[in-house]
Formats: C-alpha cells, sequence, structure tokens
DNA sequence: ATTAATGTTCAGAA
DNA sequence: TTTCTGAACATTAA
C-alpha cells in the first residue's frame, strides 16, 4: 500500500533513468482488465517518443517522470501498482512499459495486481494546474510545523482522518497515520479543533521522523507481501512497526495497555488508549 | 460458497 | 465549504 515513504523508495530506485531517451510507450500484454492510461497509449506514445528525461520528482504517492519538454509522465500506484525496472513479480498483472535508451536501464515498468492504479501524461501547464488547485496539500516533508498547526486545527474532523486528506497534506496513509499518532501520543479519535499547538508540534515532529526512517528502511511490506522497491525486493519498516496491525499486542510505550483496533472511514486504525490523549 | 477485509482516490451527495 | 459514502478492482481469509 505504497504511501509516501514506499513512493519515495521508488522513485530513488529508477533514478538513473535520468538522462536517458524514450523508446516507446506501451501496454503490456496483461489478462486482467486494463489500467487507466491517458491519453490513450498511442497519443501518449507519440508524444514521449525520442523526449529525453530530465529529472524524476515525487508529488504525493505519485512518481513523477519530467521529460525535457516538461511534460509530466506520472505513475499512480493507489493500493498495488509497482514501479520497476527489474522483472515484475508475475507478468498476468504487468500492465506498462517504457522502453529507454542512452541508458544503464532499458525499460520501466508498471506492475499492479489490483489494477487500480493509473499512468498519465500532464503538459506542463497541467501538471501546474494540478498543483495549484488545492487537491493536493503541501508534500508531508515540505510543510512548516506552523502550516501544518494552521491548516488541521481548523478542521472538526478526527485528527487520523484528517491526516489521509492529501488535500492537507499529501503522503501519509493509513498505515503511517497510526504510527505518527502513537508516537505523538495523540488519540486517532481526537477533533482537530481541540489539539493544542503543542500537540500539532508533536504530530508534526513526529510525522517527518517516521516518514524518514521509513525511508531509510525502503518503505514496508506488509503480510501479503505486495509492496517491492524498484529492484522487486521487499522492504524492512514493517518490523518496525509499533502499533499498525498489532492489535491485542502490548503497547510498545506503555508495556501494559494493549493495542485496539477500530474502524475510522472504513479503515483500521490502531493506537493505545492509554498512551494516546484526545486533548 | 459467500462475505468481509485490504487501503487510495475520485465522483457525487449530504 | 466541509465531510461522508460508494465504487473502481483483485485476492485472500474467514
Amino acid at each position: 500500500m505504497p504511501e509516501l515513504p514506499e513512493v519515495e523508495t521508488m522513485r530513488r530506485g529508477i533514478l538513473e533513468i535520468e538522462g536517458a531517451v524514450v523508446v516507446a510507450a506501451e501496454r503490456t500484454a496483461c489478462s486482467k482488465r486494463p489500467i487507466a492510461i491517458t491519453p490513450r497509449i498511442d497519443r501518449l506514445n507519440k508524444r514521449v517518443k525520442g523526449q529525453k528525461i530530465l529529472r524524476v520528482d515525487r508529488l504525493g504517492k505519485r512518481v513523477v517522470v519530467v521529460m525535457e519538454n516538461l511534460d509530466r509522465l506520472i505513475f499512480e500506484p493507489r493500493m498495488t501498482g509497482l514501479v520497476l525496472i527489474a522483472d515484475p513479480p508475475s507478468v498476468e498483472h504487468l500492465r506498462f512499459r517504457l522502453t529507454l535508451k542512452k541508458s544503464p536501464v532499458k525499460q520501466v515498468l508498471f506492475w499492479d495486481r489490483r489494477g487500480l492504479g493509473n499512468v498519465s501524461l500532464l503538459s506542463d501547464e497541467q501538471y501546474q494546474e494540478k498543483l495549484t488547485s488545492g487537491k493536493l496539500g503541501p508534500d508531508a516533508l515540505a510543510i512548516a510545523p506552523s502550516e501544518f498547526a494552521e491548516t488541521f486545527s481548523k478542521r472538526q474532523r478526527e485528527i487520523k482522518v484528517a491526516l489521509l486528506d492529501q488535500s492537507a497534506v499529501a503522503g501519509v496513509g493509513n498505515l503511517y497515520a497510526s504510527e505518527i499518532l502513537h508516537l505523538a501520543g495523540v488519540h486517532p479519535q481526537a477533533r482537530c479543533n481541540r489539539l493544542s499547538k503543542i500537540q500539532y508540534q508533536r504530530i508534526h515532529d513526529r510525522m517527518v521522523e517516521v516518514l524518514e526512517i521509513a525511508i531509510e528502511h525502503e518503505g514496508s511490506t506488509l503480510s501479503d507481501g505486495t509492496y517491492r522497491n524498484a529492484l522487486n525486493d521487499p522492504g524492512g519498516y514493517q518490523n518496525q512497526h509499533r502499533v499498525y496491525d498489532r492489535a491485542g499486542e502490548k503497547c510498545p510505550t506503555c508495556k501494559k495497555d494493549s493495542i485496539q483496533r477500530i474502524v475510522q472511514c472504513q479503515r483500521s486504525t490502531f493506537f493505545c488508549k492509554k498512551c494516546q490523549k484526545k486533548r
């Protein structure tokens, strides 16, 4: 379930394509329903063919390949998508291939088991519009603590739910939201407008810390084993999880209460009711 | 055999 | 404006 650390790991895994020249973009033979690719693959291919790759960026939970003419080829993994340069986990879920020359790696692949992910090519203008539309907030690793507190304290929803809202801050997903709030000592059901400045400072600190450490470990590969880096190797941060998917286990902070699982917005939240305060 | 659960994003509605 | 719900899809566990 790629969140910021996993997508950043994918980005770093394909950095060596910088300077490469695109030979072709194509759909791959795949027994599943085709994923969304915009514009249509033949048009997309025409536009990227011969383009030199300037650099590889990340926008929230998306990998952004920037072309010489500033067109952006965007990989959005959603639930189970992977950006690979190594052989994929299975051929029947391989969805897209970008062939390259003048590069140490000859191709970038997009593999997606569930097929909720997508690939798109945006002009510079379309990309700038996306950045300024307000649908995507500042990146979790770039937002200033003051702006973070300001944005969140205005809202009335529960803090865990707010952290998942990509228009507030981009990059945090379900797994890291639980981890961040546990380390910060903040209850996931606390209302945003009831939290103090100090609590927001703690949440922000822990958010940056958790995401950076998770990147060092190349993200989290859960028990289903889906997430992989660009070389098809699993991440290592799952061994550092303090609460996620650990319902019933003793809280690593207080070592007294056990970790609870609750449902917020139809998704699991894990926390310790002794260590995490509503205000 | 059916159903729930998994977790990201968007459209549409409240 | 803000918040909430359901759908997109594939696979596994109960």
